[in-house]
DNA sequence: ATGGACATGTAATTTGTTACATGATTGC
DNA sequence: GCAATCATGTAACAAATTACATGTCCAT
């Protein structure tokens, strides 16, 4: 069944969808009720999308409302004279609803998650590290992660009780427990960190504390 | 010319690393006893590095490889004529074991990770899709994520008892709780699903099965 | 002999970032 | 008046993928 390619003819087409996720993201985006800026939009996905979805830099967000555009996916207008400030709003339009609908819906796998996590890449080569550098990293990284726990908690406050959004609402709230559960995975690999290379001067019988810890009392 | 830097005096030093994460990523790797090839390398990296930090396509591989080696910090030889393939070795120098000490042991702080969830991004698209389809992609994803679990673990196995591994080992065991955790959270996505839109044809008060649990014990 | 895994690479293209450039408006 | 935020973009570059090209070795 595996139609391997040697000489098989070209464009097997991978999914068939065209554009990249991230085409999708921002029309998603675009597919609440309401027209934005690409600043705003860089705004919300740095308040929400990020959370399981990264966020595009502002530069990318502006090249792809005008590819959308020009697929007929989005539509903009210029401000007019009575607003105060001169920009250009973004709309969904029929065509891009419709679009979006089919990528969304459509039968094909999602695909596989991507994770990059810096700390655990240096973790993972922690034989070359300072034990106690490598437990202030995971420190900070669990601080991190509690900051982006209130952010995410308050994103979903603000989501809270409209109706329109119970969807926004599940991706957020899985966003909330991944980043608790972030939490505690970094807590854990501090205990095996204290298991495998012990810091000078940490008698291991003394059970002393994972972080912000002083091994030495006197 | 282009100036590349036009007296600017802005702050500066994004890391002052110089070299991408992924090429420290490679030069992790062979930063444990042994050659390799780059194909060897790929190999790996499905195998372990992309549960925490992803794998490159293997034509980056070949192309870090050469980076790595221009700067000096690896050096590779060609298999002679004892060996059946014709192959190229890359080893770690001694120049890249002090460079990579350097990255890894830095004050810099590690970044945050990213995560880019095609999953996650279809379900806050949620309304505009089949809710059935939708609980359909999310049963995919977690059998997908048991199968990962598997060999995550299965890696696990394999570096277990080497004591020279005890870091990798720490990135696989957070890797396996990640996994199992990435489960849990589906599952409870799925709850949420359903509580959000029962699908045509199902009464809420007969409490069916989601996907793979059964949450009614008898 | 055929196909799959091993093995290495190049070319074209896409994707995404940072730095730069510009200017209006708001709040102090 | 000055800084911060709002707002939009371009240019240069870096990162990463896919498609292509080529060939060997091994098992059936």
């Amino acid at each position: 069944m595996t139609a391997r390619r040697t000489t098989s003819p070209r464009h097997e087409v991978p999914s068939g969808d065209g554009l990249p996720p991230t085409a999708w993201a921002v029309l998603g985006l675009l597919s609440f009720p309401g027209e934005r800026t690409g600043y705003e939009l860089k705004k919300w996905a740095d308040a929400s999308l990020r959370f399981f979805y990264w966020s595009p830099a502002i530069s990318q967000i502006y090249a792809e409302l005008r590819r959308l555009e020009a697929l007929g996916y989005a539509s903009s207008r210029r401000s007019g004279p009575e607003e105060p400030r001169a920009k250009r709003s973004y709309a969904i339009t029929d065509e891009g609803r419709t679009a979006l609908a089919a990528w969304a819906g459509g039968a094909a796998d999602a695909g596989p998650p991507v994770l990059k996590h810096p700390l655990l890449l240096r973790v993972w080569l922690g034989h070359l590290a300072d034990p106690g550098q490598l437990r202030a990293l995971v420190g900070e990284h669990i601080a991190r992660t509690r900051g982006d726990l209130k952010e995410a908690r308050d994103a979903l406050a603000r989501a809270e009780g409209t109706e329109e959004w119970s969807h926004p609402h599940i991706a957020l709230r899985w966003s909330v427990r991944r980043l608790e559960s972030e939490v505690e995975l970094a807590e854990a690999m501090l205990t095996d960190l204290d298991a495998a290379g012990p810091p000078p001067g940490t008698d291991p019988s003394a059970a002393g504390q994972p972080v912000g810890d002083s091994p030495t009392p006197g």
